[in-house]
DNA sequence: TCCCATACTGAACCGCAGTTCAGCATGGGA
DNA sequence: TCCCATGCTGAACTGCGGTTCAGTATGGGA
């Protein structure tokens, strides 16, 4: 295999060990997986990481600011604050075979006996919850929206995805996308007493 | 050790097994450890299970029919709909350290790739929902709540509680019981469209 | 009382998977 | 052009942990 700058490597080793974790889980990759995907020996893992479970943590702090990106970009970008405040909600929530939320899920479990990983998965959640809650602060001095506990509305709306997510990816049960949505504009609508239908279509 | 019948050991074991399981989460219990903390040798726990992955899913199993039962006392049990359906939510509700809670999470993980669990948390959940919409069905026919539907009511307030057992337990953060609570009453208020006192002291 | 089904064990086995190590090779800089 | 820092590898090592097995002991029933 050809030659790479070590940060070239770890980029690319680290992105395949998340696919790998997708499709094998948290607790069944080995190193020799994540090699061969990469097309590279053990042993080259081993040292760039120096070990599996660095890798491993490295590899989901990874998808974290990955994910935090797209949210920003979702939050910074343009439309009103009902737009923005969707298409987050959207992205957040669990979407045909959901194979973004499996590894969530996988870290949840892991993070139950990891404090490091606790503390990156909480930074993660926070995260969340202070870009929803600054979009809906934005429609609040809009006039769009009353004036509201942003970030205990956005709190609870994330906690709900979370539990629509476990509901979704663990039991299969896959509520038609457009009944998912409804639902949670219909939440949203409550909290922010407003009609859902100013939420559905922007 | 004693000799004992094969059912009482089993049953034993797969105690054991359940508080070595939350005490080291599923990836990490070893049959060595089950074997150490049922005062028996390794051997004998593969004699009786067969297998280790036989072992942990009989376990999991097991504390499915444990909750269960507790959940069954509960809305079988005496006092009014209202009563019970706080009871039962409650009880579902991540409480302390919430011990009882890391070891589903742990399962939703493993569900992701085991169908056979995940049929089994499915159950479980629909099982849940099932009661929880029964006691919301008795408020209506007695004239406490309005028509609802009531199934759709309890799979939303079981994601909120799911949600709320993720923040709870993974992220550490520990919202008060008594705000738990009040945040269940006014969601589950707002769903049955009645005047939260009215949930609030039965 | 004997006896046998069966609960139970110690010790060995064995395969797996992470890690180590001694060295190879490549490509950018002097 | 040489050279060396550094990316990279094959092969061996190691320890862990599930499983096997040959055999022991116990206790309930005939």
């Amino acid at each position: 295999m050809p030659r790479k700058t070590a940060t070239a490597r770890r980029a690319e080793v680290l992105e395949e060990t998340l696919t790998q974790i997708r499709a094998l889980g948290m607790a069944a990759v080995r190193v020799a997986d994540v090699a061969e995907a990469s097309g590279v020996s053990p042993a080259l893992i081993i040292y760039h990481f120096g070990t599996k479970e660095n890798l491993l943590s490295e590899a989901l702090v990874h998808a974290c600011a990955q994910d935090l990106s797209t949210l920003d970009s979702i939050v910074a970008g343009p439309g009103s604050p009902a737009a923005r405040l969707l298409a987050a909600l959207d992205w957040y929530a669990p979407s045909g075979p959901a194979r973004g939320w499996t590894i969530w899920i996988d870290a949840w479990s892991v993070a139950l006996r990891d404090n490091t990983l606790s503390r990156v998965l909480t930074d993660l959640q926070r995260r969340w919850i202070d870009a929803i809650a600054a979009v809906i602060d934005d429609g609040v001095t809009a006039g769009l929206f009353p004036l509201v506990d942003s970030v205990a509305v956005a709190g609870r709306l994330t906690s709900y995805l979370d539990g629509l997510a476990v509901r979704s990816v663990v039991h299969r049960s896959r509520p038609p996308r457009r009944e998912l949505r409804s639902g949670i504009i219909r939440q949203l609508a409550w909290e922010l007493s407003v009609d859902p239908a100013v939420l559905a279509d922007p």
